[in-house]
DNA sequence: GTCTATATACCGATAGAC
DNA sequence: GTCTATCGGTATATAGAC
């Protein structure tokens, strides 16, 4: 089993999954980017959709062992939210197909997400829900649905990094400026957002004077 | 021009795109399901593209007017941004077309979003983001960057609503409940979210147990 | 394991009769 | 305005030589 040159088509398939999605990619372009044959493709993974398959469930899995990582290097439920988008945020980022696959998975309703990857996706919710609790328990976090609160999390977190291209757009048009987009700084106004809120209450607005 | 065969292409058309995306949609399956031939589709909308241009920018207009309407109705920002919440969640929970085919154009960094319709995107941005600019010079709101609390609020939304079939197969393996779907519920949860965040300070935390 | 050549099917678009 | 028939191109997948 030549792992190498599996790994390359997996590689090229992931980027082009990512750009047009499973119905838009073109199996020659995958064989052609990964500079293998068409038919070595079919012979070392098999068809496009078990080409799909298997680049969902890998990528999903590294992501998953990152997250893990990092929620462990935290100490307070704060830390660990911060660094759960982090994590998510550079791990998005570098692997361009993570997001948008999930994205478009979202949008048909989960049609042809197969078992395997529901699983993999209640690991993420248990994770960050967990964290939740936790910080909920200890009186550090106000009571919300926890699977709600972890999808409107994920939800802007990808939001904000798969708009890069669209907010550039939005941003010339409406005069103002596109805004950050390195992971770090995506992350940090998320978990801004998100810890703080919107509102200014008296004891902020304290500390902001101050 | 016969309005109504029109009408019927484009909502069979919406709701093709919405469930395949552009690439997967086929032609002569919008055709079947308006009751129409293939040919008279050509003949009344154009190509696939122009009719995909037409389904994203009629259904966007729809949406615009209903947020611009409940924006006026409100007072305070944050009584604006709730109205606005709440009209978007309705608005994408009974046109079922609208989310998926935004989040599957943000999936592919917009490559066939025409400008017309980034144009439109901008405007709800605008009002979105004056609103968020208005309470942070009103000291209401604290400051963030108006474009990436946009998004992430849209973001946090539009997952919120599509995610609910995913949302149920999710909480099932984790053994916790699948959380509201009403969109009344999810622009709450969201509202609340965005507002007062989830860090509990000592005004709020006096709040709770008073 | 690797490549060429090709089968087979499908899809977007149109020509042309009525 | 409406339909049938079909063109031309392209896609996935495989057969078969080496």
């Amino acid at each position: 089993m030549n792992e190498t040159t599996r790994e390359r088509i997996l590689i090229a398939a992931a980027e082009t999954f990512a750009e047009t999605g499973f119905a838009g990619a073109r199996i020659d372009e995958i064989a052609e980017k990964a500079g293998v044959n068409k038919a070595m493709l079919y012979y070392h993974v098999g068809s496009k959709e078990d080409l799909y398959t298997a680049v969902l469930t890998e990528t999903f899995d590294r992501g998953l062992s990152s997250i893990r990582a990092s929620v462990e290097s935290a100490g307070t439920p704060a830390a660990k939210l911060q660094a759960i988008l982090n994590t998510f945020a550079h791990f998005g980022s570098e692997n361009p197909v993570f997001i948008p696959i999930v994205m478009r998975e979202i949008a048909s309703g989960g049609k042809h997400l197969p078992d395997e990857m529901v699983l993999r996706m209640a690991s993420v919710f248990r994770l960050v829900g967990d964290t939740l609790r936790s910080g909920m328990e200890a009186g550090a976090f106000r009571r919300t649905d926890p699977l709600l609160t972890h999808v409107s999390l994920t939800g802007a977190m990808m939001f904000l990094i798969a708009s890069h291209p669209v907010r550039q757009r939005v941003a010339r048009i409406a005069g103002v400026d596109a805004g950050a987009h390195t992971p770090a700084e995506l992350a940090a106004h998320v978990g801004n957002l998100f810890l703080h809120g919107l509102t200014i209450t008296p004891a902020k607005a304290k500390k902001v004077k101050s």
